[in-house]
DNA sequence: TCATATTACTTAATATATTAAATAAATCAA
DNA sequence: TTGATTTATTTAATATATTAAGTAATATGA
């Protein structure tokens, strides 16, 4: 029978369960904070800038837009984050952070960066630095 | 104001990124025979064993237990797995591939394979294998 | 100008992820 | 033996992913 190839040695699949070995290390933290995965990924693109327009947020959050509206949504009633519209064109969206948001921000920033300097010394961070630029090449040369 | 890492810099998105660079590669192909990802990293494992229990299914699928029952509901209401329990244990349940579902897998398998050498030759063989090495380490070394 | 196409986002429908709770069968301990 | 615990799976509830379709605003071309 025609048979696939080892799981070992398939990208996706040791892609998928390395994206879970290390998000299952920050989750807890995240959750603890009542975020979920998605939450702040938009929280952290939201504290890179002033504001942003829901298609750039989408393609820098890695969400899908139809995913990101209820997202946004629920951020907005927890009031993270702030919605308004763009008087020069009203398809357009604009989300910022609220000063809650920003709150919340700074209070992850110091707990996920002690996760990842965890991380940093169970792999090498030599060891890690090269499978970041592997990684940032292989999303290059994939890339649509 | 504390700033966390740049997207460049974090495994977390790179790996997302990744994860997502690649199976775009494969998600059309699986689509066209009616599968989702997840029904095919399920096909997957069940061709590679007669049978199977629900836990071991779950654990080398990379699926959670309740994301695996609704999957393999939908499985077995296209015929393409059947579902028994042991006399043994009561408890337990029992996955196995239909000759439809076996079918089905030995008719995507050679259409995957061509995408993961189309993959092969945009990243180069010597590369995608060094990669491939240091997920695997990645993997064993932050593994619960 | 005005019908058409495009853009930006949202809604809808179905599938999956995640966490907690429930259920039922098997095991364990007094 | 029987009440308590553990194990294997399912249900439930909420959140997200994916694809398609819908809506409203803007841009385009004859």
């Amino acid at each position: 029978m025609a048979k696939l190839r080892n799981i070992n040695r398939s990208l996706p699949m040791q892609l998928l369960l390395a994206r879970e070995s290390t998000m299952s290390l920050f989750r807890p933290m995240l959750r603890s904070f009542g975020l979920t995965d998605q939450q702040w990924r938009v929280l952290r693109v939201l504290a890179g800038c002033d504001d942003i327009e829901a298609f750039e947020l989408s393609q820098q959050s890695m969400i899908l837009p139809p995913s990101l509206t209820r997202i946004v949504k629920n951020l907005e009633e927890d009031r993270l984050v702030k919605r308004t519209t763009v008087s020069e064109d009203q398809r357009k969206v604009l989300i910022t952070l609220t000063a809650k948001g920003s709150r919340k921000y700074k209070q992850v920033v110091p707990e996920s960066e002690k996760i990842y300097r965890s991380i940093e010394n169970k792999l090498g961070k030599r060891e890690l630095d090269d499978l970041l630029k592997q990684l940032v090449t292989l999303n290059k040369n994939l890339e649509n």
